[in-house]
Parts: C-alpha cells; structure tokens; sequence
DNA sequence: TTGAAATAAGATAACGCTGTCATACGCGAA
DNA sequence: TTCGCGTATGACAGCGTTATCTTATTTCAA
C-alpha cells in the first residue's frame, strides 16, 4: 500500500483533481456539496498531501525557518516550543537552522537554506538579529522576516520584544525597595543589545531613587555560568561590596550564587541575587531566585505569528515581562 | 533575480540537465571534463538544488526526522545538535517533531509527518522509543528508524545507546569506595526503561560490596526537580538516614540539594550527592554533582550516523559513559 | 428579457528535478 | 574487421501538486 494522491482522492470523491485542491487549499467557489465528498474521500484515504509537490508547484512552501545562534538549551527549547505551536496550528513546518554569528560562511548558509527549502519566512533570535550582512541577504531575497528582540534596525522587520529598560529598571527599583543601596550588575555579552537596555534601566532606576551611579559596580559578563561567578568573586572583594547583586541572565545568577556559597556568604541573609530571564533553572538552584520572567515560548509564538498572520507587512509586538519574587533576595543585614 | 534552476546552470555550463544531475548526486560516468565544467557553473550561479523538486523527482527526500516527547530542554538541546551535525555533514535536512505520548493523535501525527514530509528515516529519543502502536506504523511504512536507548523490542530497530546498567553499577561503586554503606537511590520515570536499568546497576554493585540492599532507600521519582526534592525530604527523615543519596537525574540530584540546603544539611560533608547525565546543569548547581556523563550529543550523532549509513539494515552502537567526579560527593563524617 | 457578473467545475500546462531509455564512442578479443 | 562491453552523454517522461485558462451554470440589475 503506498501513499495516496490527490489523484486517489478525486477518483473516490467523484471530482477532478483541481476541486480537490480547491478544498485544500479553502479556495471559494466551491458548493458544500463537493466539499463534503472531498472531505470523506479525504478521510477515507488517510490522505496527506506532498509538500513536496505542493512547494514545487505553488509560491509556498509551508516551511518557516528559525535561524538561531544560542547556545542556551533553555531559551531555544522555548523558542523552539512556541513556533513549533503556532506552526502545527497553522500546519506550517518549522526548520531549525543553528549557526555561527561570527563563520564567514554565515550568509550563504542562510541563503543556502531559503533557495533548498523554498522558506515562507524566517524567524531570527538574538544575536543573529543583528547581523547586518546577514539582513541584508534576507532583503535581498525578499523574504519576511520577523526578529526576536532585534538591536538594531529596529524597524526593517517585524519584531517582537519585551521591554528591557523597564524590565531591568524594575528589577533595580525592587532592590531599592527592600533596602538596598549598593547594587552590584553584571551585564550580558556585548554582542546583545538588550545587555545595554539593562544596563539604562538600571541606571534609571538608581537615578529616580537618588542613588548615584557607581561604575565600579558594573561588571561585564558574558550570560554565562562562569562570567557570573567571576563577576561576583570581583564584585565581592571590593572594599565596599555591594549587598544585592542583580545578574542580567540566570546563568550568571547561579554563578553568582555558587560563589556566594563557596565564599559562605549566606543567600539571601548577607547577600541577595536577581536574575533575568526566569528560565528553568532559576528554580532548581538553591534558593530559587528572585529574577525577571520573560516569556520566551510566548514570543516564539508571536514572531510565528507575525509571520504566518502578515507576511511581509511589517508589524512589532511587545509582549509583559513579571517581576518573580523567590528565596535569593531579602531586606540587606544591619 | 529569481532562484537559479538546473536548467541555468546547464546552460551557462554548455552540457545537458541530466549531467549537471549527475555531478549534483556524484553518480558514476561522468568525465573530469565535464565535472568540472558543471562545478563551476555552480559556484558562478550560487545554485542551490530545490529539495522540493528532488524529493518529488526522487526516492529521497533528504530530510530525516527527529520525534521526540522529552520535557528537559537540556536532552532536547544536545540530540537536537548532535543529530543537526551529522545532518549538515550529509546535507540533509532535521525535521523536529515534538509530541505527546499519551495522546491519542500519536500515531496519525507520526504518519501525517511522513506521508507530507517523504521522510528518508526517523530518529526517536524515550521515551516514543517505546510506544507499540508507534512502532508498528513505522514498520508498516517501512521507513528506517533508529531509537535511542529503547527499552523495548531491542532488536527490532536500529539503536544508538549506553550501559545504563553498567553506569549506575560505577557510580554506586564509587559511592561505596569512598566509605558509604547507607545509599539512597532516586529512580527515574517508570515510563523510561532506563529507571529500571539503574536501578539494576545500583543493586548489583551494593551486592558485589556485600551490602544488603534496602528497598527504604529506594525512593521513586520522575526525573525532576520536584521529585527530587520530595525525594530527599523522604530519605533525610528516616531514622537511619543514607549518607549518601544517588539520583538518576541530574535534575533530581539538584533537588536533592536544594532539600538539603533547605535543611542546613551541608553537602558534601554530612550528605555526598550523586546525579546522571552530566547536563549543564551539573556544573551550575552548588556545589556542582559528581555524576555519570551521558553523550547525548554523540548519541545524537550516531544515530544519525546510523541513518544515514545504514538505512533499514539493522545495527547497534553502543557509547561510553563517564565518571565524573565534583565537589557534591566525599566520604561520610565520621 | 437580456446580458454582465458571480459562482462552480474541469482540462491542461507548468514547477525543477530524477529515472529510464537511447545513443555514441573507444577498446580489447575473436 | 567485427562484435561486445564499459564508459559517457543526452532526450524525454513523469513525480503530485497548483496556476491558468476555459466552459458551463446561476444570479441579479436594468
């Protein structure tokens, strides 16, 4: 028994081929009489179409793309996890393209991928977004394209975002609230423009409570486990440390936490640390931490949704991010 | 500027589409002349051959799948990579199918994926592995699948996997080498056949030790955080308590801790804990676990590999684990 | 009542490849 | 020389859909 064809269906249902195709394809112009025979051949056949044959011979391809360069399990399993919804509601396929931000061979991949697999649309997580040259391939080929907290050009693409600076500043403004004067923050790799977005609501946040910017207190890290831990090893030995530490992902965070613990400087009491992104991990390290949520798998569903709902049309979403009060920050000791 | 098709490149390479079809698929009989000619005609043109248009031409379709119904983004991740790699390696294409194992639509989901898709083969992590009716519609479709780590019917398909039972027999071993007699055991997912496997292996190396086994320090979890932590809340307020808790997850092991630390119980000093994987999340966790390193990406590779070299031939390879030993376990105080 | 537009259906040509078959050439054995 | 075989190339049909064009039929305003 092999797979059954349009071809199948019309002879069955009692119709030409192109009626058949019409009822996929919800086309008007065609009597709920025909539909119905369709649909029971349809059925009857466990009949799926080709893409194959559908990609070849019409303009779609009922494919997206996501074209990601992360190296955090988390975030992409999320990403991957919103599209692939709104993907299967719409019946589209979705292709995982990893790649190297920095390879030279960065843009004739893409290319490579959009001419073999005839793409209906791409989806860019950070810091792909951000890749003029690689942009500027993708305008070349006139296909839509919806970034995911892009940095720059902000308004060449459809986007969706949260919005850092306020996030950032709320998790600053927290801190203060609970005590805090000395606010230690470690910033995410240079390459991410939302590194810079935290670092503003930070600062406007410091600002708006009277607190003066101390840049000694500003550490670069890199979103990663070890950059956390070695940014608070150098934020701790300062003659006068800071009593929070506000970590712009919860990698760094965990960091943070370890080499609180290693130095045995007890969290929350002496110590409180925030992180960004709420990913899993933020509650299977311990205490769970006090961090920013941010809706990853949402904003995978939107920027597929984006794509799927306006195609070229260029449109933006910003969706909430919450404020997640656990056990690593506290009111600083006397 | 549209798409290249092989009929460009014929034609600015002054041979016939059939031989440009030829040097594409490296078949036989084709002189060096005329290689070379198409080649280059390739590179002017930046042709990229239509998958489309192959898969509906061909027998392949170039893509393989990769099904699976796994909650941690880590196991996701690092198959995700390592069968993406060997993809790219042949040029072929990773189509990621989540899904639900208790859901009824299994089976048409799976189908439906094929018969759109033309996959060339299918690779399935637990635990699909082991789902009957699954299995059998792939049978009757005849299209090669490769499982990773089944725990059913383990000849019946091709099959990338470790020595689960050998693995946790070392790591109990070397719980036991470093002076615990009382060893607790998280176990997995009944669901997973792995769970059992271990299972099998920690009583075999107690029993090797001349240790009875006692089936109160075998507590049931599910392969997560959670459970891991309820787990241990169990196994700490038994009279006598393990001084050692080995979990099968790493996942588990840092709820383990977490109960731990909850509890003011400083590990490793008064509790050694042990977990399996070796995920990220190992070395992210304070202190970080000693545990057994499963390479998921290379499990991901091989049974790609196996796919891709092998198709329906039936064959088997089996991986190494690894010890690895950090700062979560040390002998029991005395 | 008429005819132009809307509706409903089918016939047939693409789409860009691969598979099959046909053809032509050189070379060693008969 | 001739035959047959391995090698090298091309012509052309088809893969399973959608697009385009054509042919009814119905509807409705003038």
């Amino acid at each position: 028994m092999t797979r059954a064809t349009i071809k199948d269906v019309s002879r069955v249902a009692g119709v030409s081929i192109k009626t058949v195709s019409r009822v996929l394809n919800k086309e008007r112009y065609v009597s709920d009489d025909m539909r119905q025979k369709v649909e029971e051949a349809v059925a009857r056949l466990n009949y799926h179409p080709s893409l194959a044959a559908r990609t070849l011979a019409g303009k779609r391809s009922f494919q997206i793309g996501l074209i990601h360069d992360n190296p955090s399990p988390y975030y992409i399993f999320n990403m991957q996890a919103g599209v692939g919804q709104r993907c299967r509601e719409a019946n589209f396929r979705m292709i995982i393209q990893p790649c190297d931000v920095n390879s030279p061979g960065l843009i004739d991949d893409i290319g490579a991928l959009i001419d073999q697999a005839q793409l209906d649309g791409i989806i860019m997580t950070p810091p792909v977004t951000d890749v003029g040259t690689a942009l500027a391939e993708l305008f070349r080929r006139k296909i839509p394209v919806v970034r995911v907290q892009p940095g720059t050009d902000l308004t060449a693409t459809s986007a969706v975002y949260i919005d850092n600076v306020q996030a950032a500043d709320d998790m600053t403004a927290y801190l203060i609230s609970l005590g805090h004067r000395r606010i230690g923050l470690v910033t995410g790799h240079a390459n991410y423009f939302a590194s810079g977005q935290r670092l503003t609501g930070y600062r406007q946040a410091l600002q708006r409570a009277g607190i003066g910017f101390d840049a000694t207190l500003v550490f670069p890290g890199q979103f990663d486990f070890q950059s956390g831990a070695a940014a608070a090893d150098a934020l701790l030995a300062l003659d006068d440390p800071p009593t929070a530490i506000f970590a712009s992902s919860d990698e760094m965070a965990a960091g943070v936490l370890a080499a609180a613990h290693r130095m045995g400087i007890r969290v929350p009491d002496r110590l409180s640390v925030a992180g960004f992104d709420d990913t899993d991990l933020a509650q299977v390290v311990w205490p769970s931490l006090t961090t920013i949520r941010q809706p990853i798998r949402d904003l995978g569903y939107a920027a597929a949704d984006l794509l799927l709902e306006f195609g070229e049309t260029i449109e933006r979403r910003q969706l909430p991010h919450e404020l997640i009060v656990r056990g690593s920050t506290a009111p600083p000791q006397a």
